[in-house]
DNA sequence: CTGTTAGCGCCTTCAG
DNA sequence: CTGAAGGCGCTAACAG
């Protein structure tokens, strides 16, 4: 049995009157109990129990406040795509963490229309956001920024104005580079895609300035960088870009490499899923690295690159929030394992390699 | 640079007086771009830009509007857990894609503390809530009840005005346990914790009516069920219960078991990760079921229930959201692999078993 | 310990 | 096509 008709929502007001109070003392009641004289307070709490009052207006609140205590995020242009990334899920459980420490909402932005996606960004009402890695010219980027709010981006890009959080993907993809093409003849990237078009091709020489997507351009720098020294011909070097980072699409661009460059001998795969899809398609012997140190890596001994997506989400969510330096570069590591120390190759101490680490990189600079 | 001191912050008044009209204008210029002369709204975006405007307050324009165009989800006590469970995951992925279709926030209430996941729950700025499966003394439930706003729980329990989404638990471990326990002789059944003080334990007989969760629950009594339709002595049937989903908790379970009730021929696990564990510690032959059909049942030949949990997910944002028929019931399905088919018991058609469905569980009254 | 006043930033309503 | 008044529900700042 409903009690009242359309019944306009119960406020303070409401309250404060039924207690015979004034609206502040109900305000004090629930934010400051302890100054509200304990009768008053009992008196109060029952006049909402019956009234069905179930707290201040987190809206109304906010306004008042100016604030939101809600975090923002903004996970891409397809957020239904970043659940099925265990890397972009990993990074959002770090997030999380340090929400729910904090008290703080999160709030994943809905993206995914394009159109929209600006102003679904301004609209949203939390006091900072973090975003997942995404090209210079999102206009997303530039949405989050015109609030002047604080935005953290993930491994860049670096616009004025944001930090920018994450591990140096070019070091990484250097001694990742290092290591499977040491003893290489006819070396071969495995890349993710290099611009928002998001397509398939295989090309020789690609120049890392080039490519859009921050993440992409430096670990293809990297791997530019171990090539040369090992004194290798990067122009020679053919890269397979993968639409989407799966099994079935790196197998076909795999062919394409072979296709290209018969005889391809190392391949260095941004990706563990991408890494063990080149092995999969080869038939002589290959010496292979991917990225992330998955399970999958585990399982297959694949040497990769480790980072901790959780911890990155972590620092992400504290450094927008307010509560950390926000210099902050996370550590990575070459886990080194047979798909390149087997099979001929120097053999070499086997396992874990911990890399020194350059300090700083985010910027603060609040606006141009 | 910066261009001002600590600068108020930037108000449709002030866009207003730059541009020389009234805020009236500039909301019409962001809301009803149409109702505004061209001439009109240029002058007014070429006003905001200058000041630095970056669109209407998402606070106060809620506080106006009276809703937030915002869902809240609750994941659970620890809201950092949910991210470990695939399930949860893809639980998630399917309201964010309702949510991202629609244009509605997702905000992720941040639960973990215990103490104040109530407090946080009332004072989420959302317009309704999704809740994940728990227990029916949850303060968390109450909580979101008393804001008079929509709420659906994923799984029960089934509290008194709200809805309820998700499959027939019972019907499903009623399946799954006709077809693990067909020729057993001493079964036996993993399961999840039975309260929310998530101890492990080993004993026969347990009663699904003093379980806590309402998932636990209709399982064993769907495992009960099959147990008596088979001529089986539930009492003599031992439950373990795993105070986690994981394979080292689900082993030292699986030993007592063995321990209590050496013999054990069949065990009906509510996961898979448990049905692969009850493998991996039994010597003799063991016929074994699982829960959720994951990529580990696939490649282990595990017979299991299906369920989409993604798609569970996007009902309950919609029927949240008021845009579906708030009667839904998903569908499942016992997919009969060779853990249950081979190795001397009754050969199967194998493969894929659909059932039939009833309709509807979910109510709606709205208030006691 | 409690009350008064004022206003957060916006948009609905109703006039021009 | 534009504007004036009023109030959404709350709390800071200051009395008393």
């Amino acid at each position: 049995m409903q009690s009242r008709q359309p019944s306009r929502r119960v406020t303070m007001t409401d309250v404060a009157r039924a207690a015979d109070v004034s609206p502040m003392t109900v305000s004090y009641t629930y934010n400051r109990p302890q100054r509200v004289a304990a009768e008053t307070r009992d008196r109060v709490l029952r006049a909402a129990q019956a009234l069905g009052y179930a707290g201040p207006d987190p809206s109304a609140r906010s306004l008042r406040y100016g604030a939101t205590r809600t975090l923002g995020v903004v996970l891409g242009e397809h957020l239904t795509y970043a659940f099925d990334d265990p890397q972009a899920v990993a990074f959002l459980a770090g997030i999380a963490e340090v929400c729910a420490e904090r008290g703080y909402g999160l709030l994943i932005v809905p993206t995914g229309t394009g159109e929209e996606d600006p102003d679904r960004v301004t609209a949203a009402a939390v006091d900072a956001y973090v975003i997942w890695t995404t090209t210079a010219d999102d206009p997303v980027l530039a949405a989050a920024g015109s609030t002047h709010r604080p935005v953290v981006v993930h491994s860049g890009p670096d616009r004025a104005g944001t930090t920018v959080i994450g591990i140096d993907n070019r070091a990484a993809a250097r001694a990742a580079g290092l290591e499977v093409f040491a003893t290489a003849r006819r070396p071969a990237v495995l890349s993710f895609p290099v611009d928002r078009r998001r397509e398939s091709f295989v090309r020789s020489g690609v120049d890392p300035d080039t490519v859009a997507y921050p993440v992409t351009r430096d670990r293809l720098a990297g791997y530019r960088d171990a090539a040369l020294d090992l004194g290798l011909d990067w122009s020679e070097v053919p890269v397979g870009v993968c639409r989407t980072n799966d099994v079935a699409e790196a197998r076909t661009v795999m062919r394409e490499l072979f296709a290209v460059a018969p005889g391809i001998d190392a391949v260095a795969a941004m990706g563990d899923t991408l890494a063990l899809a080149a092995l999969s398609e080869t038939t002589g012997p290959l010496r292979v690295s991917g990225w992330d140190d998955s399970e999958l890596a585990r399982d297959n001994n694949l040497t990769t690159v480790a980072q901790s997506l959780r911890e990155q989400g972590a620092a992400c969510a504290a450094a927008a929030l307010g509560e950390s330096a926000p210099d902050h570069r996370d550590s990575w590591r070459l886990i080194r394992r047979s798909s390149t120390v087997g099979a001929g190759t120097r053999p070499a101490p086997a396992v874990v390699q911990r890399m020194a680490l350059p300090p700083v990189t985010g910027t603060t600079a609040p606006e141009m």
